[in-house]
DNA sequence: GTCATAACGGGACTCCCATTCCATTAGTGG
DNA sequence: CCACTAATGGAATGGGAGTCCCGTTATGAC
């Protein structure tokens, strides 16, 4: 036999076949910010579309899958990071970026949501991972040119040094029912900042046997 | 008409409304180890604790209300904190408190499908809010201490640094592949009493207008 | 010990999610 | 522009979760 069945979608990707999924992709991001992942019917993303149930169950299947597609589907629109010049410049513009993002409404509800897809289903949290691998990689250099300047120990891991940013902010936001204001914002940069001056996020020794 | 229904197990909790209870909520917190909150299924939940499925949808109705309850349920163990006279010492005792508990196969699962609940429903939020209040309220006093001994600055929001402790070991948990070692409850430690002794948690003026 | 009734448990019923079948629509190569 | 078929959408089907009814069990008060 040929490639009989190559997943739908993958054979003749233009036209409507893009604007399924664009839809889809839309009202999933919808569903999941007014009702969180219980509230994700795929009979109702159908409906939200415009779209036959048949063509969400046979592209999708799961309520998973669909937000792993979801999330391959924002890593795509990657920001870019903006750059001060200073390691607590970026660092807070970092912040303000997460900041802002979880503190609004939809946007931290989908996140919510997503993250709680990621504990569900194994798809799920390898496309949150490559997510967030993707945005740390984005951020990374704020780090890495610290060091070089010289405004961090050498030897200092730069991956964690921007996750040690994120990190207080997804813990509020998901822990206590406190509002992700800016001051938050300001005292996840100072303290991640603070942190790796001290050495916190050096992992071996810097050089030399 | 008398107090007709205040909800079941409510009027009489001794005895066999009690064992019930216990049973069903040793076979949720199997449940959810293994499935994820996805997995929670209170036709299943019933047949793991031998108890009818009528009882279990009479007295908890919903997934999210028997996570709510088993929150509560937790949030009662809490454990005593240890005190080793410094900030730096307090911290990694907690810091390795909850790496142990995360990195543990089924606690660490447990808790990944609580915060996955509290995501979805507010009464489960709300329980999940209760049980962090409890946790920090019973580390919080190693950080007041500090800044009685003047290892930390006055003003510091010593709920604040515990939380910081936290914070990293949840969100690599829920944001990453990589394990949750030692090294990284170290680092949390460290970052953390780092980010404190430079003033990162100072809210306000310390004191005198 | 005895009684009233709170709480439990089995079985039947309903409803909605998910799947399957087939006709229709519209990309894509010639 | 035409033919081929990938992809969609509507309708019928099946299965499992959640609800209701009512008899049974055992708690707690006297």
């Amino acid at each position: 036999m040929t490639s009989s069945s190559a997943d739908p979608g993958s054979l003749r990707p233009g036209g409507r076949t893009a604007r399924v999924r664009a839809a889809v992709l839309q009202a999933a991001g919808d569903a999941l910010a007014e009702g969180g992942l219980a509230g994700l019917d795929l009979a109702d993303v159908a409906r939200r579309a415009e779209v036959g149930r048949t063509t969400v169950y046979r592209r999708w299947g799961t309520p998973a899958n669909l937000v792993a597609d979801l999330l391959a589907d924002m890593a795509e629109q990657s920001l870019p990071r903006t750059e001060t010049g200073t390691l607590l410049g970026d660092l807070r513009a970092n912040a303000r970026l997460v900041q802002r993002t979880l503190a609004d409404p939809r946007q931290g509800a989908l996140f919510k949501a997503v993250i709680a897809a990621a504990t569900c289903d194994d798809q799920a949290a390898a496309a949150l991972r490559r997510f967030y691998d993707t945005r740390v990689t984005e951020w990374e250099p704020c780090a890495r040119q610290a060091v070089e300047r010289g405004e961090l120990p050498a030897g200092t891991d730069t991956r964690e040094v921007v996750r040690a940013v994120s990190a207080p902010l997804y813990y509020r936001l998901l822990t206590t029912g406190e509002p992700l204001d800016e001051a938050a914002a300001e005292r996840a940069a100072v303290a991640a900042a603070a942190a790796a001056r001290a050495g916190a996020f050096v992992s071996e020794a810097p050089e030399a046997p």
